[in-house]
DNA sequence: CGAGTTGGTTGCACTCAGTGCAACGTGAGC
DNA sequence: GCTCACGTTGCACTGAGTGCAACCAACTCG
């Protein structure tokens, strides 16, 4: 009956879910989306079909979903933000921060997009950082809800904008001086 | 061997089309996304099954394709746009006047988000708008496709931003206020 | 240490989305 | 009228996603 998970229940869990998005990563990145079945995923994973399903709701979640820690370190990094030179300014902040922190997974799923009808999949499969943005401007602009949905949108938009311009060959940090041209160029102003 | 499709069967295939599409709004605003299937739309439009899928991809698709006359007219705003005062604003022009075009599908579409687990699907869907916009940036700043880009997606953002934040009950105009609102805090910019 | 519970895993059966293929019927060109 | 194009349809098939019941190892409590 305990209320907070014991840690080798934990350990098996996160186990499982690691293994689980390795392997649709790899064979996704291999094969194409469409030619790896969730069957494929769970063999390779070394776990049954229903289980890939008890970690991920949708095949693209298996690629798509942040990894606990990575989650966490984004909610962190929210928390700790320093708005003291405006929400946008400090959004920029957090998200250079992020996309330093996530040095494996984005060039594999930055590889995978290349193929245009997954662009579908990846911009559905990234709404839980819009998300916890979204919450987060809310909260930092209580009294303009439609201020802080578009902030939030649009640091969205300036991430995706800067995902797809990306070259997966070029090196994380190039990545993130495009976010940092993208957080920019808004920030200014299109006026 | 006709090249062109012939009025008859033009006419025939448009009529399936929005026999389909206003079957799939009526099901789906009524007992929800989940609780209609294909065969139910196919039915209350009277037609197959197999007739759906030839005109809509997905189940998705046949709430939030556009009508082939919106998505003519959207690129014909983009054709005709004045761009002499810059693109942003040329932007914003063109969004309010096709938004003002727009006086059926909307509220009724707009009343489908309400439920959570819907914006998935709305997300992926509107990418016909985003890509339409995206080609005209992209031509528009031939030597900038990163702000090209960047420019197309901010303005998805605002769009996305006004239709969520727009409460189907109030008017359509009531819409077109908050996309412009949105672009003019874009166009001001966030610094 | 033993009994009971919790929680991750698994197999099974089912619904439904989406696709390929072959056939039918009607409008259009010759 | 003959023929071809093309929208429509039925059929069969793969694969995604879900509900349910069972299993088993880890944890808890007495």
């Amino acid at each position: 009956m305990a209320a907070v998970p014991t840690p080798v229940r934990e350990q098996q869990r996160r186990d499982s879910w690691a293994a689980v998005q390795a392997a649709a990563l790899a064979l996704v990145s291999e094969r194409g989306f469409d030619a790896v079945t969730v069957d494929d995923v769970a063999a390779a994973a070394g776990v049954s079909r229903r289980t890939f399903f008890n970690h991920f709701p949708t095949k693209a979640a298996a690629l798509f979903d942040p990894h606990p820690d990575d989650a966490e370190a984004l909610q962190q990094l929210l928390a700790d933000a320093d708005t003291s030179a405006g929400v946008w300014s400090a959004l920029r902040r957090v998200c250079l921060d992020f996309v330093d922190a996530q040095t494996v997974a984005l060039p594999v799923r930055r590889r995978l997009v290349g193929d245009p009808e997954l662009d579908a999949y990846h911009r559905t499969a990234h709404l839980h950082v819009g998300q916890a943005v979204e919450s987060w401007t809310a909260a930092q602009l209580p009294d303009d809800p439609f201020t802080a949905q578009l902030v939030a949108e649009t640091a969205a938009a300036v991430l995706m904008t800067a995902f797809l311009a990306w070259d997966p060959a070029d090196p994380p940090q190039r990545f993130a001086e495009l976010v940092a041209r993208g957080f920019d160029l808004v920030g200014t102003g299109f006026a």
